[in-house]
DNA sequence: GATCCTAACTTGACACCGTCAAGAAACAAG
DNA sequence: CTTGTTTCTTGACGGTGTCAAGTTAGGATC
């Protein structure tokens, strides 16, 4: 498939990609730079650039294949269970934390504060997936009257319980956690807060 | 008072302290490194290893003058409030939030995820101080026979509410915000995780 | 098929970073 | 005054992002 060597690898940019995702899956957030994937890549240490303009590019185009598994994640707990929207809810609450833990160098990247490029449009459509996909889980719990500030009044404040909870958990700031944890056990009961 | 030159500063330790906290109020996170607190305290640049070990020690040190201070913003927020306990956790709620809008670079130090030395003795004690501060905020909605883990369970909750939003809110999450806000105007109503 | 053009990638340099080792200066104690 | 210790400096090393310049491959055009 890719058997081009020296210049001209033939679909670098997905490579690098890959190997970025890599990267932060066995290593850590700490080892992600334009260097350690261009070798991880086997080409020279500037190809990257070439791709991606800088390290913020690179940066946002993996938070964007970040939100697009993430939307993936948080469709299949809600999916997998029982058809009543407070189940759903809460499972799609745990969908989230369970993401953040198998790929805890993914996610810091898509919520950790790395300036990202906003504006990039592959970051835009995969970001807004996913918040769209957090509307429809709330979308049952809204009064037929309410309009769009009391829709978005809602998502912020479950997504803030669900999104404070996993950074707290990742931070190791919930540090009397249960041993043998999955770290669920203490995600807080998201249905008191559609009532 | 430390009028000494070249050699033997007299108080070095604090001097890089406050240049690492001016960093990060007015350059930023990023700007934050062993060699600038050096060049700002006028130092040569191997100076602060000696007083903090390694950029490590530097974060931790500056984390725990951070929760020194989001522990008092937190109590005067809270004082100032009436003292009707629901008011007085949605003030705490709002010192929380705006905290983390006047010091953001200390706030991500604090809460975004670089691994410090949690083994610190200044440290810990600083950020023990801050999550005891949340405990007596919550204490009055604890049902009398309740045990530490609704104890426990409760400031979870409540702490994952404020911090979510709180981090979405600086991640540019919320990007729907109305104009002129203060940031406060969709903080999610805490007493109903209290009832 | 030869030529030109352009995109893809390499090479090399620069400044910045953290960290270590060695040395010099100032203070303290004898 | 001498000795020892703490504090800070100097210099070096490998790592990083980024830029400029050069090299190569592939496609288009003639």
């Amino acid at each position: 498939m890719t058997g081009k060597r020296d210049y001209h690898h033939g679909n670098l940019k997905e490579a690098l990609i890959d190997a970025g995702i890599e990267i932060l899956d066995e290593v850590g957030w700490d080892a992600l730079s334009l260097r350690a994937c261009a070798s991880r890549a086997g080409v020279s240490h500037a190809a990257p650039a070439h791709h991606f303009g800088n390290v913020k590019g690179l940066q946002t185009a993996l938070a964007a294949v970040g939100f697009t598994r993430f939307r993936e994640t948080l469709s299949e707990f809600q999916e997998a269970a029982e058809p009543d929207p407070k189940i759903r809810l809460q499972a799609a609450g745990a969908g989230y934390v369970t993401f953040a833990l198998r790929h805890p160098g993914l996610f810091k990247l898509m919520f950790g504060g790395a300036d990202l490029d906003y504006e990039n449009e592959v970051y835009r459509e995969a970001s807004q997936s996913a918040f769209a996909q957090l509307g429809e889980i709330v979308a049952p719990f809204l009064a037929p009257e309410s309009g769009p500030e009391e829709d978005y009044r809602l998502r912020v404040t479950i997504w803030s319980a669900v999104h404070g909870y996993t950074h707290l958990l990742l931070a190791g700031k919930l540090w009397e956690m249960s041993v043998s944890d999955d770290g669920l056990s203490h995600l807080p009961d998201l249905t008191k807060l559609v009532s």
